[in-house]
DNA sequence: TCATCCAGTTAACAACTGTTCTCCGGAATT
DNA sequence: AATTCCGGAGAACAGTTGTTAACTGGATGA
């Protein structure tokens, strides 16, 4: 299925990526709107110019970063949703998912979460309509539950939303729990479960 | 009580409060960590080193933001979440107040959310802990209710953050809503009325 | 009245920014 | 084999940045 590259826009891609890189690095100390294009370029190490033949600003890196963290989460999304099993279990499935995410791409997330209410503005919008996606399958994924019986579509949506705030909530609190002693991070996913758990109820007897 | 400032001391504040001023319109379309001393001063329409008469830095600035954005703010969170009432009633209320928070001090709820997770370390932790004074207000004031009753300390914390998460969410919603259409407005409001309804519901089956 | 204080000014510094235009050399195409 | 393509380099542009030092002049307090 995979298409084979040439040299040329293998090359131009590994550069690419290596942009994407630099900037994500960079902007674990700062926001994307002062990030500044020689910035980039210098942790690089390639020319100023070269910027351009990838991007057409930093907004527009801001973007495609944008899709690299949040893209490929979509699957993992739909299945934490709709796996079987105890609802208890399903919740800490899901922090343990978050957790684990956090772990693995810390960068990535502090990116999101800085840049949803950050000062650049097709960035913020990227991502709102990211995590409007998100909302929109979890909203399907439940909506196919027999707990949601009854339920408006609307109502489900709504559901959906809490679901996937919470989840940036959580993230942002193992994030700032990552170099943190071990019972720090294990309060954090106590906190987590507790919240998850309390909506659950709540949906639970939504229809009472 | 008050206590009559001098001419000099008095011209000193007013300057201090334009530079404030400035800074949280200009941060409209930035982020702080990209927000230069000179574009400060050049809005405020005074030389560049008078800023340092006022503050060490940007983020020094930023720090005094956010006790401006949110100092204030704790007296009236207090009254909201004890006010009597219907549960029903107290949620209205409560929306109804995050709305007119916005359309009165959009600026400072904007600088707010953006600077929650943004890149200037100093502001954050500001924010941090004023927010953690709020769950720690929204607590004791949770712990008087009778619905209270035979909850955990930490679990009342617990919905203490989710409260507050959840007025934040809301806010940053109308923000994004506030030069929309009236019917986008509402939208909002119905979303965040049936979301707070939804965790009080949880809230109410907690000790089941 | 006179000396002190201090918010704001002026001038200058080296370092940095985004962007344009011109060029190079190896890959891609014919 | 000859030609086109194109990612990256180099140099130069006018503007911008934070920070320093030494200053001015009106309010302050003895």
């Amino acid at each position: 299925m995979s298409h084979t590259l040439g040299i040329r826009q293998a090359q131009k891609q590994k550069t690419r990526q290596a942009f994407l890189d630099a900037a994500l690095a960079l902007l674990e100390e700062q926001s994307l709107s002062s990030l500044g294009l020689r910035e980039v370029t210098r942790a690089v190490g390639v020319a100023p110019t070269a910027f351009y033949r990838h991007f057409r600003s930093t907004a527009d890196l801001g973007v495609a970063l944008v899709d690299e963290a949040l893209g490929s989460l979509h699957p993992m999304v739909r299945t934490t949703v709709s796996t079987t099993g105890d609802s208890e279990e399903r919740i800490t499935r899901a922090i343990e998912l978050i957790s684990h995410h956090v772990d693995a791409y810390p960068a990535h997330v502090r990116f999101i979460a800085r840049e949803r209410h950050g000062g650049v503005q097709p960035v913020r919008e990227a991502i709102r309509e990211q995590l409007a996606r998100f909302a929109q399958e979890v909203q399907t994924e439940l909506a196919k539950d027999p707990e949601a019986e009854g339920w408006s579509e609307d109502d489900v949506l709504m559901l959906a939303h809490l679901y996937v705030d919470q989840m940036l909530i959580t993230a942002s609190l193992f994030l700032e729990a990552l170099e943190a002693p071990e019972d720090e991070r294990e309060r954090v996913t106590q906190l987590a479960t507790r919240q998850l758990r309390l909506i659950t109820i709540g949906r639970n007897h939504w229809l009472d």
